[in-house]
DNA sequence: GTGAAAGCGCTAACAA
DNA sequence: TTGTTAGCGCTTTCAC
């Protein structure tokens, strides 16, 4: 393959003046200029990334670091990701963390290392204390999802204890009052933000959740249908909603619910988290929170790639992006029962 | 950041005992090399990879070319591919191609080239004369769900005509007669393959498939509801049945049959193509084929990594991946409509 | 506006 | 078993 010197012979000049006509074109006259471009294209000449990586010592390629791409959230993710950095010359690498903030640190230390110009993590089960050692080691990096608002870097983040305590409430205004929550695992973050907001917006209303209206799940389909299944078997009365952590869990929920004939939403209100793109085909239509998932990852892209280029980028944004929920047939309203809530 | 001669300089040894620590082990005192190891981890050494990229002429990075991730089958098949590549060393760019043959050949030629060991191709809309251009450049490249038998490289493919046949025949068998069917974009290859095993299985039972049976989708949840409502507000009799060329499109009819209040199964049957992880959570679950999708993208992997590391890897490996149908409730055995299929 | 040459950090051939 | 050194292909500084 063509490099940079064949290039330069053909054309009879240096290899700076073949550089130059790629890296500072108006420091070239037109006319060599021209000719340098001709045999590029003659000889199909493509620069070799890994010599100007040396060079420069930037490699144009950055890392998304995602917990599961089969968890449909993530997807929405990378493409917003992708669509951003290659729009600046920039490639995408793609991780699965799998929930492990073990993984995360070691990707970030044996592999992203040295081979990407920056990070974006995506929910990550990383500490506090991890990321301040990360931010020492002046890895650009922005995270995806997660509040710490107090750490010095670029965060693009939602509030999940508002999603929570927004959906929590309408499920109250529109007649539920015993409401059970199913959460990720306990030992993520994310999972006490959500509880949080549930129970703040049950106190506020004055319903006193109590010691056993928390489940913990484990964020698929199965463990929402496995944890409704508990929660018919133990035959006490039902709950008049459950609130899910996720779309997944509810969906297991609804398969429980039906395999029961218990009926949604006049027996009992299911509701989500995320809005993934099933959620309003599934039957009953899911009312759940909806994060602006796409958009977080373009922001998002768009941060690091700040960082990257601009010589003192702006280094400590925070960006909060609003949930909303979506309501639908799964939480019909129990005062109005007639009236349908679509999407 | 500390480099190698860093270390060589700390260790007193030369650069190259270091090196040859890092890649040749066996050929370096042990004593030698457990000091080594020591100082490396003491000043957190890492190898450049843009230079040992330079030096080796390998990137140890392959690229992951899909339609779309935003696709529920693609998540599962980088899954596949990420796995393995990353347990190789390897690392995993990933690439949205839009089902675009002119942005295929983009990425191919601008992109990949130079900064990529291999590419994997999935669904590709490229045609067999430009991949024999591809070929003879010597990118290490495999196809993933194509299948160019003729052409000489590394394939992982199904027979979706196959799979269109197996369903067709399926509905044919229990009951249904007038099957529509509504074809992914007429120019893609895997329409035409998926319509002709559609026509085999029609004919081979007598039925003789008209012209307006047969319709072409957009691959999206939305061009799929619209074609069915065309289809019912044409106000002729409705099919018996209609067969989808992928399961999103088979949402989309879900919903425009329920909103005009048509049964499924009972007044009209419906099966989709791929199998994605909701098509056994949606009302009715879908009958529908199904492929191997991640184990196509750990195969495929696994290929191209033995092209990347053997001298004379295999290099026209055909692997054939069968396609099975999953027989669900959205068409339900006419003949006995009590049994309930179930997945 | 252009050329010569150093240097980015690593690997491997050759020498010892 | 280890060291010396050329070279991978590019960018950039310094001269002209």
């Amino acid at each position: 393959m063509a490099n940079i010197k064949d290039v330069a012979k053909k054309a009879g000049v240096s290899v700076a003046t073949v550089s130059r006509v790629l890296n500072h074109p108006e420091t070239v006259s037109e006319k060599t200029s021209k000719k340098i471009h001709d045999i590029m294209e003659k000889m199909n000449y493509k620069p070799n990334a890994a010599a100007r990586s040396l060079a420069l010592n930037k490699s144009y390629t950055v890392a998304l670091m995602v917990p599961n791409i089969l968890n449909p959230l993530f997807p929405h993710v990378a493409k917003g990701v992708e669509e951003v950095v290659l729009s600046k010359g920039y490639n995408m690498i793609l991780f699965n963390t799998e929930n492990s903030a073990k993984k995360e640190a070691e990707f970030l230390e044996t592999l992203v290392d040295r081979r990407v110009d920056g990070v974006i993590l995506a929910n990550t089960k990383l500490d506090e204390k991890y990321l301040k050692k990360v931010i020492k080691k002046k890895l650009p990096i922005v995270l995806l999802g997660s509040d710490f608002n107090s750490l010095d870097m670029n965060i693009v983040y939602t509030d999940y204890s508002m999603g929570a305590y927004m959906i929590t409430k309408h499920l109250l205004e529109v007649g539920y009052q015993k409401i059970f929550f199913v959460s990720s695992p306990f030992s993520w973050k994310q999972s006490d933000m959500k509880r949080e907001g549930y129970l703040r917006a049950l106190k506020e209303n004055g319903v006193m959740a109590e010691e056993n209206w928390i489940f913990e799940g484990n964020n698929d389909i199965e463990s929402g249908y496995k944890c409704v299944k508990k929660i018919i078997q133990e035959g006490n009365k039902l709950p008049d909603a459950i609130f899910f952590a996720n779309d997944l869990m509810a969906y297991g929920a609804i398969e429980a619910l039906k395999d029961s004939d218990i009926k949604i939403p006049e027996d009992i209100g299911i509701a989500g988290f995320d809005d993934i793109f099933t959620s309003s085909i599934i039957d009953p239509k899911l009312t759940t929170v909806s994060l602006p998932v796409m958009k977080m990852g373009s922001i998002g892209a768009r941060l690091l790639i700040e960082m990257l280029e601009e010589k003192d980028g702006l280094e400590n944004q925070k960006v909060f992006l609003k949930p909303r929920i979506k309501i639908r047939r799964s939480c019909i309203n129990r005062n109005r029962i007639n009236e349908i809530f679509f999407d």
